[in-house]
DNA sequence: CCTCTTAAACTTTTT
DNA sequence: GTTTAAGAGG
């Protein structure tokens, strides 16, 4: 018998050595849940199950690495390798690539993110000439999303008179065409949403026995993390999956179900033990995580709540301090409080920064802190918001690389046929769709036999789709055999993004340029990292799989760097701090406005405060704006419901601002300076307000590269990592770019450009200088370089350059006045002199 | 066909 | 206050 099972307690110890039958852990917040999965897993693997018959699900990639990478220390790294772990979707995106025949989708489909999905309702509501008021894309995708959780397909869902009854009382008749229409657009585009990949995988194990069989046979035990997110759908899958073995164990938390509004049904956690009757239930109600106030007064809320399993978490933690609630004046203050508190105790206990989090409901809460944790010179790392892959340069590349994998992919081939601007507009796009339509194929089918399909548009169009097309299947060609990286820097060089983005070094540009520095490293570090495991599969479609699903927590590796954590209670659960500061606590920001219908959802917003106390370890504040701004207007809140849901014994609510500046003398870290600036500040709150906010946004020009901070963590601290020196530094790739220290307050670096920019933009005036014609005619002449002219608006000016051809013949010119302009030949209206 | 300006919509939460 | 959609002008 092993003896690291001597550190559990025993209900851990029972929960990890039951094996025989189902079981159903509920493990409270912070009980060692990791653990007791953990272990478990190196337990069978140690009592004779191979690591490629257990299946283990997380929810995200990052507890999937986490967990593996934990179980390679008990086990070692070559068994842990073997086990089939990850998420939902990431595992059964794979089984779905290998049995795609099944489903009758090829092996290469890609996937649809949300956007994408909303783009798609949305070509679907105007093609079919509907009201986006009454039919809003939004509502429409969730209507959609929530049927397929439930294993409703778009086939059953208009047979169904119920639903048309409902769908016609709600206004809404054509609901159930949009869905069919979205569903048959997806399966031409051989691509498939985030919902598809858990609706097809049930279909598949549904329709065909003997696939199921299979992987039924080949998975001799299934655990599941984070049970009660789970939906309907992955709820059937993992009976599917278990239903003859019954070797099943789930863990979960009742008490911390928040993502109902993503189809997680709470019932699947609270009636496991109907669906599989033999099963065992361990209760794990030990918190080893936080002081025993903070575990209790989390007790006391979740009480509140009625539908739940019932427990009894303890702490034999320290009593710990109160949770402190913090009630402030205005939303700037709330920040400047926070700031000043997270400075205090910094010093106070000698910790670091990254012992702090800052959790607030919504991501649009988090400006304001950026804000002044930049200022105040204070590293941070801010999660969620525009995620690195929802970048729009990165989007491009990405769809690029789907298109080239997926020429069928309606939503990358939109994306990227007219960027860069190759004179493919609007007007000929409607056209292209138009014919897919009316002859049900996809858009590239269109444009590779445009006379088949009676596509008209004029020849110098005709032309321009044909380069495009070719240039497409010339990448595709090439994509068949090399590995990601190297088809991809040939994509990113030869698509003309870069010649996009390195034409000038605006901010703006040069932030682009960094992202797609970033994205390249990654590629790179993808195709190393699977090399030197000896993963052969490194091609763009593995690429592809793998980032289509990664989400920026994932791709955080940078844990153990000294920086406060700003995110959503959302993202931070199954994470730990030492201090947390759960921020904007009032009613219609938290619980939101959104969830005051049902008290359905009411639960839900208060198991997210839950989650949210339980991040703590030793210390908890709480803190709510009397006003703030919100869509440019201010608006005055009252205090969280939720917080009278505390039992009050377990609060310290400190003083307002106004008694605290009294005692501000008591205050080691409020000097003098500090407290008049206090003062000051206060007179700003109403008039000047808005200059200070302007302040702050005049500086957010710069505050991308902050933000880009957080991304290039991996390559921004002193000391590189063996991996990323390597790559980032290979003369082979122009995409290098220097490690960059953390500078808050320093403005751009104009003066220094990297030497891989400089590359760069050597190659693009190189290949421009080929491409370019010295002269053209017009109405009025030729036009050559050099030449004065005088604009009707713009006055007069000298020739600088011509490129392009035909139609698109475009001149750069420097006017007098106004500063050098772009003019397009075909409209400008001007004269040549002399 | 492109781009700049202006108007509207927008904020839950995410694989 | 911010981002995206539609509209005008070149």
């Amino acid at each position: 018998m092993s003896n690291y099972l001597d550190s559990f307690n025993p209900p851990q110890r029972e929960a990890v050595e039951y094996c025989d039958g189902p079981s159903l852990v509920i493990a409270g917040a912070g009980s060692g849940k990791t653990r007791v999965l953990t272990n478990k897993i190196a337990y069978l693997m140690e009592h004779g199950y191979e690591p490629w018959s257990i299946l283990a699900l997380t929810f995200t990639n990052k507890a999937a690495n986490e967990m593996k990478e934990r179980i390679a220390k008990i086990v070692g790294t070559e068994c842990a390798r073997h086990l089939w772990m990850g998420t939902f979707h990431s595992i059964f995106l794979h089984i779905l690539r290998i049995e795609h025949e099944h489903i009758g989708f090829s092996s290469s489909f890609t996937i649809y993110d949300a956007a994408d999905s909303k783009s798609l309702v949305k070509s679907i509501i105007k093609e079919m000439e509907l009201d986006d008021k009454k039919y809003k894309p939004g509502d429409v995708l969730n209507n959609i999303s929530n049927c397929k959780n439930q294993l409703i397909t778009a086939e059953q869902y208009v047979n169904n008179p119920a639903n048309m009854q409902s769908d016609a009382r709600r206004n809404t008749p054509m609901l159930g065409k949009i869905f069919e229409r979205y569903c048959s657009r997806c399966k031409q585009s051989d691509a498939m949403d985030f919902d598809d990949i858990l609706l097809y995988t049930y279909l598949l194990f549904a329709n065909n026995p003997e696939v199921k069989d299979k992987w039924e046979t080949r998975f001799k035990y299934v655990l599941v993390d984070e049970y009660q997110d789970t939906n309907f759908a992955q709820h059937q899958i993992v009976w599917q999956l278990t239903e003859h073995r019954q070797h099943v164990c789930v863990v979960g938390d009742d008490a911390q179900s928040i993502y109902s509004f993503r189809g997680a049904n709470i019932d699947n956690i609270l009636t496991f033990t109907n669906q599989y009757t033999d099963a065992k239930l361990f209760k794990l109600e030990q918190n080893y995580r936080s002081t025993q106030n903070i575990v209790e007064a989390a007790n006391s809320l979740i009480g509140k709540n009625s539908r739940q399993i019932r427990k009894e978490v303890f702490s034999e933690n320290d009593r710990g301090e109160l949770i402190h609630v913090l009630s402030t004046q205005s939303d700037i203050e709330e920040v400047r409080v926070v700031v000043n508190n997270i400075k205090k105790l910094k010093k106070l206990d000698g910790g670091e920064f990254s012992d702090f989090a800052i959790l607030y409901r919504t991501n649009a809460q988090s400006r304001v802190f950026e804000e002044s944790l930049r200022k105040e010179g204070i590293p941070y790392r801010i999660f969620g918001g525009l995620s690195f892959y929802q970048r729009k340069e990165i989007k491009d590349i990405i769809a690029y690389f789907r298109l080239v994998v997926n020429h069928n992919d309606e939503e990358a081939f939109r994306r990227i046929i007219n960027y860069p601007a190759r004179g493919i507009g609007q007007t000929t796009v409607q056209k292209i769709v138009q014919q897919a339509n009316d002859h049900e194929t996809s858009l590239w089918n269109v444009i590779s036999d445009p006379i088949t399909y009676g596509l008209s548009v004029n020849k110098g169009t005709a032309t321009k789709i044909q380069q495009f097309h070719d240039l497409i299947e010339g990448f595709a060609e090439q994509a068949a055999m090399l590995p990601a990286d190297q088809i991809g820097t040939l994509i990113v060089k030869q698509s003309g993004i870069i010649n996009d983005i390195y034409q000038d070094s605006t901010a703006e540009n040069l932030a682009r340029q960094e992202n797609v520095e970033e994205l390249v490293n990654g590629l790179q570090d993808f195709v190393q990292q699977r090399m030197e495991e000896g993963n052969e599969n490194v091609s763009l479609i593995d690429y592809l799989s793998e980032v289509s699903l990664l989400s920026e927590i994932d791709t955080d590796k940078g844990d153990d760097e000294h920086k406060v954590t700003l995110m959503t209670i959302h993202s931070a659960k199954g994470l730990e701090f030492g201090t947390v500061f759960v921020v904007g606590m009032e009613d219609g920001l938290f619980p939101s406005q959104m969830s005051s219908g049902s008290p359905r959802e009411m639960e839900e917003e208060r198991r997210l405060f839950y989650v949210a106390i339980t991040r703590a370890k030793t210390r908890c504040f709480v803190s709510y704006a009397q006003c703030r701004l919100r869509y440019g207007t201010m608006e005055f809140g009252a205090p969280s419901r939720f917080l009278s849901d505390i039992d009050q014994k377990y609060l310290d609510k400190q003083q307002t601002m106004a008694s605290q500046r009294k005692n501000a003398s008591d205050d080691i870290d409020l000097p003098w300076k500090r407290r008049n600036r206090l003062f000051d500040d206060e007179g700003f709150i109403g008039a000047n307000r808005d200059s200070e906010r302007s302040r702050f946004s005049s500086s957010s020009g710069q505050g991308y590269s902050a933000h880009t901070q957080g991304y290039s963590s991996s390559n921004g601290h002193s000391q590189p990592s063996p991996n990323r020196q390597i790559y980032s530094s290979s003369s082979s790739s122009p995409y290098s770019s220097a490690p960059r220290p953390f500078t808050p307050t320093v403005p751009k670096q104009e003066t220094q450009m990297p030497q891989g920019m400089r590359k760069i933009t050597k190659i693009v005036t190189e290949k421009s200088k080929t491409d370019s014609v010295p002269s053209t005619s017009t109405a009025q002449g030729t036009l050559a370089v050099g030449a004065h002219i005088l604009h009707e608006r713009f006055g007069r000016g000298e020739v600088m350059k011509i490129e392009g051809g035909g139609e698109m013949t475009k001149a750069t010119i420097q006017f007098e006045n106004v500063g050098s302009k772009q003019l397009l030949l075909k409209y400008a209206k001007f004269k040549i002199i002399d």
